[in-house]
DNA sequence: GAGTTTGAAACT
DNA sequence: CAGTTTCAAACTC
């Protein structure tokens, strides 16, 4: 995996795919410690010759990603069956949470694979582009759910699914989950 | 297990 | 931004 500061070559800015890296595996490490840190790679720095701030480099923890389920065992389990989205979409739920399919999952033309590792980085990319709060595994991070036919009341609904109200920034209709 | 429903995500 | 389509999970039978 590369590392650019910028995709345009400016030195100021991370790009989409180091914003994911940046925003999403520092937060592993402190969730997971030492077990999940060693798989995190810091690689080499990438400065201009004027600037000189810190910029903190991290390998994808393709090993550690394969072994959750060994460094937390009381994790749930994720997996997915997708069939057309390549697992490289948000419907994916392995994809959404940041982490590669595994044979346990049931999808087929899989490309949420280390194997696949150029595809899954655009992948990555583009959803940042739409999503740029995708992939965050900080338990802060807010979800609202649009709910019109559920009443809140099954797991269609994001916020029922997470086992929390619903509140005002949620745009659902016919409301029973406040 | 097959078919339906649902709402997020993606697309236009 | 709004409407429509696609998608995969949740749900029902």
């Amino acid at each position: 995996m590369e590392y650019k500061t910028s995709e345009s070559g400016d030195k100021g800015e991370a790009s989409p795919f180091s914003r994911f890296c940046l925003n999403y595996l520092p937060p592993l490490a402190s969730t997971f410690g030492a077990h999940a840190a060693q798989y995190i790679i810091p690689m080499e720095v990438e400065r201009s010759d004027t600037d000189y701030s810190p910029r903190i480099l991290y390998q994808a923890p393709t090993v550690w990603l394969q072994q959750q389920p060994q460094v937390q065992p009381s994790a749930p389990r994720v997996s997915c069956g997708c069939k057309k989205s390549k697992c490289l979409k948000l419907y994916c739920e392995c994809f959404a949470k940041g982490m590669y399919c595994t044979d346990e999952c049931g999808c087929t033309n899989c490309m949420n694979r280390p194997t696949a590792e150029a595809e899954r980085k655009e992948a990555i990319e583009m959803t940042l582009e739409r999503h740029p709060g995708a992939f965050r595994v900080t338990s802060d991070t807010y979800r609202s759910c649009n709910c019109k036919k559920s009443a809140c009341r099954k797991k269609y609904c994001e916020c029922f699914q997470q086992g929390k109200p619903c509140t005002s920034h949620c745009r659902c209709e016919g409301c029973q989950n406040r």
